[in-house]
DNA sequence: GCCAACGTTGGC
DNA sequence: GCCAACGTTGGC
């Protein structure tokens, strides 16, 4: 999952009360289905700091609450406001993250690119620009490995 | 700051 | 249903 570090970075994550954050504003429909249909209670998840420098995977962590409603989009003070949602009304889905672990060695970007091992992952095909991504299983252990996870 | 890729909107 | 215009994402 792609998170811009100016807006929630692995720090903040390190800092929020267990770890653990409501990860909304979401606003993309094949996004908005993984989260509501496909992210199960313990599933893990890779952190990616998007528009940073460098674009790296930061860390990882886990779902610890599955899809539910989105309360941000009938906000009229949020950023993320959508017009027409409500609670009877829902449009747009979050899970709550924990974080489990930030990587003693960020993965970035240009090294991501280079590693063969990691060709056909979808995070670095040209223009891939979904939020909420799956991985496979061999590219993510192969990235949990560089990553020096424990 | 540039711009390619992509999603959404809305006229027709 | 097509597609041009527009807005956003995000690497560089």
């Amino acid at each position: 999952m792609k998170t811009e570090p100016e807006s929630w970075s692995v720090d903040d994550f390190l800092k929020a009360p267990k770890k653990t954050t409501h990860w909304d504003g979401v606003r993309n429909y094949q996004a908005r289905n993984m989260l509501r249909d496909e992210m199960k209670l313990g599933h893990e998840v890779l952190v990616y700091h998007s528009n940073a420098e460098p674009p790296a995977i930061v860390g990882l962590a886990e779902v610890v609450r599955e899809g539910y409603p989105d309360p941000s989009s009938w906000d009229k003070s949020s950023h993320y406001f959508d017009e027409g949602t409500s609670p009877d009304n829902v449009r747009w889905y979050m899970v709550d993250l924990r974080l489990k672990e930030k990587f003693a060695q960020p993965i970035p970007l240009p090294q991501l690119r280079e590693d063969p091992q990691l060709d056909g992952m979808e995070l670095l095909r040209k223009g891939s620009r979904l939020s909420v991504q799956s991985v496979s299983s061999a590219h993510f252990a192969h990235i949990l490995r560089l990553a020096g996870a424990k």
